[in-house]
RNA sequence: GGGUGGUUAGCUCAGAUGGUUAGAGCACCUGCUUUACACGCAGGGGGUCGCAGGUUCGAGUCCUGCACCGCCCACCA
């Protein structure tokens, strides 16, 4: 094994043979019920950046887990077309060119669209493979692909004859820039600083008299057919009913009454604009007001704005303004901060308006056959189960506030939709296959409609779409419905809520049955990151400069589930260094199996048919049956961390399993165990600590290996190379070592606890500390050997058993060891040391440090000790005897108390003796 | 306005079903060319778990209220 672990390196080459080896194809077969994960496709034209790179730890993880169980595994990557974003993307590159997308036509500007897409739509799946993604490339769908798109149409036409998508003209959000009409969600709504003007509207049959309106957007009141104030609202007592003359227009309006103006606003008096504002349009419908348009879908003024035609909406703000000053109408203006709808991806500021679109009729959450109840009921009848569980609520009231979905989308780049209007009869023809003539009449005199669908309701179809649905699929029969769904929960209401809707409409079945919500990617600050701001990193250059283990663990470790993560570059190095620090074990545990090369012959001691192995290694693949205490300690260890890792993975806790794993590899396993074996093996010591050495390294790879593949690969072929090449299976029998190790089990707790093990060599420990910590106060130098006298009270057999880890680890020399006790102290044994004296229940450990410590300090140190004792001791002896405690508490908690009891006892009164010796 | 999350060591965060003396990484301090690793080893300091009540034998964990910070939703003209 190289000195150096070159992640770089290492990666590309073991990417590129699992891809060679075709390990991530998944098969449909019968038989076993499969687990299946459907990737979120990113945007063709997107790149990638730390929340994707989060997913894929993620998902990758969660399959990587489960294929190492044994259960079939798909994981079917994709990409999205992604409407508004790709389109403006050319449109920009047009527009740099002098050009535009109406100069060159739709057919051109969509042949221009899928050049872009070709030549860099592959883009993003090139990067996600450097994160060494265990996708099934094979399977790879494009939402614009013959069976996606499919799968759109049918979706389509099948709603459209269920009579749950229909046409309507309404008042939607339109982004001018954009061109196009936008869903509720794709409107985000920023406070910003506005000016609340209030102007006056006299009263037809009394021109003196003026009701006054405030409005935020004045230009707006070109188009006013009303106003309205509160049914009850005194102010206005007289007025409604009545007329009032529109400023400019000249046109005379009513003054209504209407429940939904809120009297404590600016005047109490609304002006009713009912084709650029949702309210209005309400208020509009309720007293049959007309509903003019004044600004057009370019956002310019239209010519029923009279002498404003043609002005952009806001030049006309400010010449509106001007002229309602100069007719002395304008009463007084004042700052006014309020919410501004702006295009999630341009930011232009969003026009409410009214016109022609299709929409998916979603029905309420409380009507059981709507798309809505559906969706609903998935939920709370718990066929799908939310992680984590709050963001259920989340879905809940979403739904409970649902409005029809808006998909129609004024853009050439997207599922043109299947609906033919004829030019002679006016019939719709809905079809999936493009006809030739109207349906109704026969004509030839049919134009599709121009408008392509919103990109979500292709996306929302994914789970079953990438499968071949509408299609009889074996894929679909064996993969659907799948089993979790990953993404982050910022697209809970887009895309989750969206699939869950039109997957039970299309199949009848929920399109998975866990949806897991990972939080977002944040700087150190807490920012979001983004390119405007500046504070993004690319997930490349990371894994250039740390690796992707690094940067996997960097992301998914000490994480909950739906939390977001502030990221910053020393969560990398700790990755790093982590890797690292596997790799230099691996290196001393492989270079130590060098030397004992299998030797033929020699294995049938262990096993008949395992010729070539060393003995002692041939165990090493399944299962050891330790019998040092040193080894029965490790293995114990091992079986808790290996039960403990196995549950956080089914209940989705990664980051716990992480954190748990990463305590033991480094603290039990680097810090303990092999610096207690290195001794036994330059000593010579029987049984040799190969075996579990090797045994729990290999284990420790495979349990790793879903959080950290890379490097778990290229340690483990290069240990396989040392280990026999057969395998005993729990079973006896012999099998061949799997090629990969993400194709061999994933460890689960061979129940092999042993709390006398873990006890014994907790004493150790804490005595081996113990010295350590005296050491390092009294400046001793570590060159300096210590005599030392251990009082070893019951445990003999134990401390002599483990002289030589203590006296190495500890660096003391000579170590005499007394039984303790009576024997101890009536033979004088433990007299004649003088110094420090360490008390680790039931060891008392004796270091003769005459002329370093005087009897004044060692006694109040002591003194401070015993303190501290006395201290826990009362609160544990008045917990125990609390008659309450006994009969409520848990058994085995009680039972802890009690020997925490008889410890502190035991420390105390060691203690007392000691002083008494001592004198003081 | 309605939801919802957070408030734990200097910083970033973990802390299933209430139960040892509240943990990790980083930072900090002190030693260390210990033959796997200085991307390391050993030792150490540092927290009234936001505030106030309550339930309980026992509360970081459960309940109520409050205070900040954040996020989501909503038709604040």
């Amino acid at each position: 094994m190289p000195r150096a672990y070159n992640a770089a390196d290492v990666e590309r080459r073991i990417y590129q043979n699992w891809l060679d080896k075709d390990y991530f194809h998944a098969v449909p077969h019968t038989g076993q019920q499969p687990y299946v994960i459907i990737m979120p496709p990113p945007n063709v034209t997107g790149e990638l950046h730390l929340g994707h790179a989060l997913e894929k730890a993620l998902e990758d993880a969660l399959i990587r887990y489960r294929r190492m169980t044994g259960v079939p595994t798909l994981w079917l990557p994709g990409t999205d077309h992604a409407g508004i974003a790709t389109q403006w993307v050319v449109e920009r590159q047009l527009i740099d060119e002098g050009t535009s997308r109406h100069d060159i036509g739709r057919e051109a500007f969509v042949r221009r669209v899928w050049e872009h897409v070709e030549k860099s739509g592959g883009i993003i799946h090139e990067q996600s493979r450097r994160l060494g993604i265990s996708a099934d490339w094979e399977r790879h769908k494009f939402t614009l692909d013959d069976g996606p798109s499919n799968a759109v149409r049918t979706t389509f036409v099948s709603l459209y004859e269920k009579g749950l998508i229909y046409r309507h003209e309404r008042i939607i959000n339109r982004c001018v820039r954009c061109a196009t009409a936008l869903s509720d969600l794709e409107v985000d709504y920023d406070d910003v600083d506005g000016q609340l003007y209030h102007i006056r509207y006299p009263l037809e049959d009394e021109p003196d008299r003026c009701v006054t309106v405030a409005t935020t957007r004045p230009e707006t009141m070109l188009g006013d057919t009303g106003v309205a104030v509160h049914p009850d609202d005194p102010r206005y007592d007289g007025i409604r009913g009545r007329n009032v003359v529109l400023p400019i227009m000249g046109r005379v309006i009513p003054v209504v009454g209407d429940e939904a103006i809120d009297p404590e606003f600016g005047t109490g008096a609304l002006k009713v604009t009912p084709a650029h504002d949702p309210v209005d349009f309400e208020v509009g419908q309720r007293h049959r007001l007309d509903a003019p348009n004044v600004i057009g879908e370019d956002g310019a003024m239209t010519r029923v704005a009279g002498k404003y035609a043609g002005v952009e909406r806001f030049e006309a703000r400010r010449r509106v303004v001007e002229e309602l000053d100069s007719l002395g109408v304008l009463d007084k203006v004042e700052a006014h901060r309020h919410s501004v709808g702006h295009c999630q991806r341009c930011a232009t500021v969003v026009e409410p308006l009214i016109s022609m679109q299709w929409f998916v009729n979603i029905g309420s959450h409380e009507q059981p056959d709507s798309i809505a109840g559906k969706a609903y009921r998935a939920v709370t009848e718990g066929d799908i189960r939310i992680v984590p569980e709050r963001f259920t609520r989340v879905y809940l009231n979403w739904l409970e506030n649902i409005r029809d979905w808006c998909i129609s989308r004024q853009l050439w780049w997207g599922h043109r939709i299947p609906v033919w209007y004829c030019d002679s009869c006016g019939h719709m023809t809905v079809a999936m296959a493009d006809p030739d003539t109207c349906e109704a009449c026969r004509s030839t005199g049919i134009r599709q409609d121009p408008d392509v669908l919103d990109t979500w309701f292709s996306s929302g179809l994914w789970p079953h779409s990438t499968l071949g649905w509408p299609g009889d699929t074996d894929d679909f029969d064996y993969f659907y419905p799948t089993t979790v769904l990953e993404t982050g929960y910022d697209i809970l209401f887009f895309w989750v809520a969206r699939m869950i809707m039109l997957g039970i409409e299309n199949t009848g079945k929920p399109p998975f049955n866990t949806v897991y919500l990972h939080g977002l990617i944040r700087d150190g600050s807490g920012a979001k990151m983004s390119k405007t701001r500046g504070n993004t990193m690319d997930p490349l250059d990371l894994v250039e400069k740390y690796g992707t283990d690094a940067l996997r663990f960097a992301l998914t470790t000490g994480t909950a589930p739906g939390n977001d993560l502030r990221f910053t570059e020393n969560r990398l190095e700790a990755g790093r260094n982590y890797a690292n620090k596997i790799w230099n074990a691996s290196r001393f545990v492989i270079s130590q199996l060098e030397g004992v090369q299998s030797s033929p012959g020699n294995a049938s001691a262990t096993h008949p048919d395992a010729p070539t192995a060393h003995p002692e290694l041939v165990e090493g693949w399944s299962d050891v049956t330790p019998e040092h205490r040193e080894d029965r300690w490790i293995i114990s260890r091992l079986d808790r961390v290996t039960a403990d890792v196995n549950r956080s993975l089914e209940s989705f806790e990664l980051g716990d399993a992480q954190q748990r794993l990463h305590e033991f590899i480094w603290n039990d396993y680097c810090d303990w165990y092999i610096e207690m074996a290195k001794i036994r093996l330059r000593n010579g010591g029987e049984p040799s600590p190969l075996p579990t050495l090797a045994h729990v390294l290999e284990r420790i790879l495979r349990l790793l290996h879903p959080f950290m593949p890379f490097i778990t690969e290229e340690i483990w072929q290069t240990l396989k190379s040392e280990l026999p090449q057969e395998n005993i299976s729990s079973h006896g029998e012999l099998v061949e070592p799997p090629e990969s190790i993400m194709l061999a089990p994933y460890p689960v707790s061979n129940g092999r606890i042993d709390p006398a093990a873990e006890e014994e060599i907790a004493l150790v420990q804490q005595a081996v500390r113990a010295v350590r910590n005296t050491r390092a106060q009294l400046r001793i130098p570590a060159a300096q050997r210590l005599e030392a006298l251990v009082e070893a009270n019951g445990q003999r057999a134990a401390i002599e058993d483990e002289a030589d880890v203590i006296r190495a680890l500890s660096r003391i020399e000579p170590l005499n060891i007394v039984s303790g006790d009576d024997a101890t102290r009536h033979s004088g044994e433990s007299g004649s040391l003088r110094g420090v004296t360490l008390v680790v229940s039931p060891l008392v450990v004796r270091l003769p440090l005459e002329g370093v410590v005087d009897l004044d300090a060692e006694g109040e140190r002591l003194r401070a000790e015993l303190a501290d004792c006395d201290k826990n001791l009362e609160r544990v002896e008045k917990l125990v005897s609390n008659p309450n405690f006994r009969e409520k508490a848990r058994p085995d908690v009680v039972e802890n108390e009690e020997a925490r009891l008889a410890e502190l006892r035991d420390r105390q009164q060691r203690l007392h003796e000691i002083l008494q010796q001592l004198g003081r």
